[in-house]
Order: C-alpha cells, then structure tokens, then sequence
DNA sequence: CACATTAGTAGCGAGTCGAAACTATTGCAA
DNA sequence: TTGCAATAGTTTCGACTCGCTACTAATGTG
C-alpha cells in the first residue's frame, strides 16, 4: 500500500467515524454539516447554492436537507428583498446549540499533541487547495485572509462588496473568498 | 475557530469532495469503501460484520450494500464450510478494475511534498488511534504490525491464528489485529 | 423586449442508515 | 446432552440522501 493510499484511507475512515457518531439528536451526518456551514458561513453565503457548492452536492439535495432542519425547527429562512430568487438560512437558537457540541473527531484531534496539529493542518490545507483545484470548485475560505480583505477601516473592509465588516465577519466562511 | 476545529473541519471537507466525485460507474460512496475494504483485508476479515465493524456501520446496512455489490458483479459470496453462519466476500475481476482507480483525493495528496505526506500520516494515524479508543472500535491495522505476527517462517507467521502467511497477506488488514 | 442565466423546487428511483425483529448455527455449561 | 445464550447474517420499516431531470420565477443582457 502507498503512502498516498494509506492518507486517503485514514482521511475517509475518520470521516467515517466522525459520521457513524453523529447520528444523535434526530439528525444525520449530512444535516449536521449542513448545519455547521451556515454557523460558519457569512451573511451573504448562507443561501442553498452557496451551501451546495461548498458541501459539493447538488441544490436539488440541499433543498432537502434545508428543508428538512427547517421542519425541525434547527434553521429559519430569510427571504431576500434585493433579489427576491435568493433565500438565507440562519440558525435557530436550538440549531446554535446542536452545533456548539463536541464531536468524537473533535475529541480525539485535541488529545494529540499539538506540535503534530499545526502540521496536521497545514499538510491537510495543502491537500485541499489541490483537491478544490482538480474538482474546479470554489475555496470558501475565510473572509480575512482574501485578497479583497483591507484594513482601511478598524475591524476590516470587504474591497469586492464594499462593505465594512465586523470582527465575527472577518473570520467566517465567504463564498466570494480568493486566497491572498 | 480553533485549531482543533479546522482539522475537524478539512477531514470532512475533503472526504466528502472524495465521496462526491466519487460516484461514477454505477457505484455510491458507500459502496467504493466496502469495496476497499474487502480488497485490502485479509480472508478472514472479509465478512459482513468485520466490514460493518470497520466501516462503522451496522450489519443490517452492509448486508444490503454487499447484497447490491453483487447483484452488479463486482463481489462474490463464498459460504464457509467450516462456520456455516458466516460468508466471505471476494473481489471479482470487474471489482478490481473499479476499486484500483485513483480517486480525486488520491491525486490531490501525490501533488503534495513528500516530507509533508510523512507528517501527515503521522498525525492522522495519531487521532485515528485516539479516535478508535473514545468509541470502543478495533484497530483492524496490517497484519505485519500486529503483536502475533511472527518472522519464524520465511513470509511471516500469525501466532494467534497459528498459520503461516504469504507475503500479501502479511500486509492486509486484520480483524484480530492488536498494535505492538 | 426577447433570451439566456440564475435561484430555488418538485418528483423519481436507487440506495444508505439505524433500529428492531427474525432465522440458523454454534458455543458453553449444568 | 440438552438447553440456552451468543453469534452471523438477513429482512423490513421509515426517514433521508443523492444524482438527475424537468420545472417556475426572477433577474440579467444584448
């Protein structure tokens, strides 16, 4: 077995794990995601296809899945005025509090030493951009580490939508991010 | 987010990008990993409930899964003589094809620095075992480093099993696999 | 103003998933 | 040895995922 074979494996089978234990609360391991999406998503990302693409399903399925956490009362939607095509879900207080909770995943990342965790991150970010590369799908980074990021204002400012941010902004996922 | 949290984050990210593009020839995510699975365990691991185990599912849904893989060719049952309860699966001919593919995760990780991929399999073997631990899991690691395997045959020897083993065997995954 | 594009939905068929109930076989202990 | 408990696999149920296709409504664009 290759190298490159063992780290896919290991990749998958702690999804794997991560996934057969997240079953609880009424909730499968997709509609958790889901969920954690729009927890880190920002304001203008918390649509369907943005959610879609991140996820890398189709709208056809997130409708569902949307749907189906709004049904339990886990998300609420808000419907755009500018462009009234757009929906943006946002969590309940019930949805915040199913996501705050500890995963296994969580768990077992934080008794490794830590040493080994920044080199486990940046080995793994650097698989992503590779893997987000190949698939032609979009980074969804992190607002404040864009290019179009600017600290013109004191808690940054957003050049491509121009827009000040607040502090909670600048560190949530943008569907707009490009890497620096 | 903290650190913690990001690495939770990649590992699900880049198994579902995997899972995602990975649902080509008439198979589904959970398919393709019984199919590896049955591919890299040894005989004697290749059972619904060892499948189930490893892939942390049920019997019930591997039966059905399994039950699908060989309505389209790509596994066999082979009934035990000795057990008549249990069933071994093999790979057919059509099964290998499908299962030495290389997936999108597998191409992203061989662009990455090979010093990286060492610390990578490193680190995530660490959260694996960590991970296996919290929820009860068996290791289902190779043969080779596994405290029964012996060298007083030429290929190797399994001490619990008491048989001797091929060179392939020696390094695929076994359900009664204890760490050294 | 016509036409393409985009956002979100609905329905279909195959299949996953946990859970629970069930059959057949094997192990063990009194 | 007989009587039960444990084990291996299966079946069925209901909720849901998922890719796909076809659809509506709103918004761009030439």
């Amino acid at each position: 077995m290759t190298q490159t074979k063992n780290i896919k494996d290991l990749i998958t089978r702690l999804a794997r794990i991560e996934a057969g234990a997240s079953w609880g609360d009424d909730l499968n391991p997709a509609q958790r995601m889901t969920l954690e999406y729009l927890n880190n998503a920002n304001r203008f990302s918390r649509s369907p296809s943005h959610a879609a693409a991140y996820l890398g399903t189709t709208r056809g399925t997130i409708t569902q899945t949307l749907k189906s956490l709004a049904r339990k009362g886990y998300v609420a939607e808000e419907r755009s005025e500018s462009d009234k095509r757009s929906i943006s879900y946002s969590l309940t207080n019930t949805g915040q509090k199913i996501v705050n909770q500890q995963g296994i995943l969580e768990r077992a990342i934080e008794k490794t030493p830590s040493m080994l965790r920044a080199e486990i991150d940046a080995g793994l970010r650097d698989i992503l951009s590779q893997a987000l590369q190949l698939n032609g799908q979009k980074a969804f980074g992190i607002c404040k580490y864009c290019r179009h990021f600017e600290t013109t204002t004191a808690d940054g400012y957003c050049g491509l939508l121009s827009l000040a941010l607040t502090p909670t902004e600048a560190l949530q996922i943008c569907h707009e991010q490009e890497p620096t």
